[in-house]
RNA sequence: GGAUGGAUUCCCGAGUGGCCAAAGGGGGCAGACUGUAAAUCUGUUGGCACCGCCUUCGAAGGUUCGAAUCCUUCUCCAUCCA
């Protein structure tokens, strides 16, 4: 079985330009892709993950990865999939993003000995002339055309502006570039950026009359049609400062059991027969497939040593309600008075709900308690000694555990 | 540049002088049930010193005993015309 077909097995591929050309290819470590990444923020986050990994598999089966870095196409806002207008991001911030991803993406791609690259596209956009471009450029490309990808369309209703308008012809561009500087001769990208990577192949097409191939990588998503690897306070993201290995572990233990199978199989590396076989599970036993998921997926991205911690912790946090390694809370002499700190300041210091109200209402509701201990009334105090030591097991709901010690 | 309609709490969306911290839905959170799942049911969903007070209805002013609601100016968005 070769690379492609693996993927294919995988469910990662969503569409591709001539499948036989881009099977040959790929299968034969003759391809040199490209995959951009936008720095819209200061990590990278799951979506992302799912594109480093294809990397990887493609990289060992022979194929030459371009890790493209959007340093100049972030400055614009790419307007697909999305239903308003990204907010505009100062230079510094992207340059600050750029650096954050580079040192990310050097953990997972072997850049050693030219076996990969990474560029940077601000490097050429930044200094286009806007006429130059578009009497190079602009010709190849039909307005009313664009206006028919399916990108575009959602966008006609709330409003798109020329900015935007503007990006897939910034991210043909790109490829146009590369297929000309590293011959590189493919593209990947997310389902959503087909359109864009369309573009890039017929302007090469078009400009030097040569053949440039375009794939697109399956979006995650779950079974209610939503991308996965967002939670409501953002993404789940690969730095560990941004969602600790915990968090992290955390996120896919608790998939839903319609998703399990897919995540394993499109995110892990775990042999496809051994992933076959799980396909039968049912029921709780499917709770054993969360497990690994999430045990995978933290070793890959944050080492084995943290994916065991994170496992243990919550193996012990969910049977006996403590752990050695969770999140702690630090309570200092200030956030005393008299000695003391009621339930309801505890709850706020230690960052589990935002504001006293939510404190007391969650206490009220029964979701509050202490080492085990359900407290329901909102007087209840602490004292120093309480804290001594070990300090005490914090819960909010049943996900949701700090350890409190004194700062 | 002109005309019209619009901006409401996390989101959608009611509310056109006091009964509005603001209906309803979605989402979130918590409880019950479970498998750290889903579905379902219940409660809750601005803040605080919580039977009370404070800050919110695009922004700034004004009218009024009293404004999300009326007036003025401004900003932004949509549609049509140029």
């Amino acid at each position: 079985m070769g690379i492609y077909e693996e993927l294919q097995a995988r469910g990662l591929i969503a569409q591709v330009t001539d499948e036989k050309l881009v099977r040959d290819l790929v299968n034969e470590g003759k391809a040199t892709f490209y995959i951009g990444f936008d720095p819209t923020a200061d990590s990278l986050h799951v979506g992302h993950f799912m594109a480093l990994c294809l990397m990887k598999r493609l990289q060992e089966a022979g194929n030459k990865p371009i890790a493209l870095i959007g340093g100049g196409t972030a400055v614009i806002g790419d307007p697909s999939g999305r239903s308003d207008m990204r907010q505009m991001m100062t230079a510094e911030t992207i340059q600050h993003n750029c650096e954050c991803f580079k040192e990310q993406m050097s953990k997972f791609i072997d850049f050693s000995e030219g076996k990969a690259l990474m560029v940077n596209n601000a490097d050429w956009l930044m200094d286009l002339n806007y006429i130059e471009v578009l009497r190079e450029v602009g010709p190849h490309f039909s307005v009313n055309r664009m206006l028919t990808h399916e990108c575009y369309k959602q966008r006609m209703e709330k409003g798109l502006t020329f900015l935007e308008f503007n990006y897939m012809i910034m991210q043909s561009y790109d490829f146009f570039e590369l297929f000309q500087k590293y011959g590189c001769n493919l593209q990947f990208g997310g389902d959503d950026q087909w359109a864009n990577m369309l573009g890039g192949t017929e302007l090469i097409r078009r400009k030097l009359g040569k053949d440039a191939s375009a794939m697109t990588i399956t979006l995650l998503l779950n079974s209610e049609g939503k991308k996965m690897g967002k939670t409501q306070s953002g993404a789940v993201w690969l730095d560990p400062n941004k969602t600790s290995p915990f968090e992290f572990y955390q996120y896919w233990r608790n998939v839903a059991d319609a998703d399990v199978l897919k995540c394993i199989r499109m995110l892990t590396f775990l042999p496809l027969e051994e992933i076959d076989k799980m396909d039968a599970w049912e029921g709780s036993q499917l709770n054993q497939a969360k497990e690994i998921l999430a045990f995978e997926l933290t070793k890959l991205v944050h080492g084995e040593e943290e994916a065991a911690k994170a496992q243990e912790s919550a193996k012990a946090l969910f049977s006996q309600g403590a752990a050695a390694d969770m999140p702690t809370a630090e309570i200092k002499a200030e956030d005393m008075t008299d000695g003391e700190i009621d339930i309801l300041s505890l709850l706020v210091v230690s960052g589990l709900v935002p504001s006293k109200s939510e404190a007391r209402r969650a206490v009220q509701q029964g979701g509050v308690s202490v080492d085990g201990e359900k407290v329901m009334d909102i007087h209840t105090a602490y004292t120093a000694d309480d804290l001594a030591g070990d300090g005490m097991v914090l819960k909010r709901g049943k996900k949701n555990f700090r350890k409190v010690v004194v700062g």
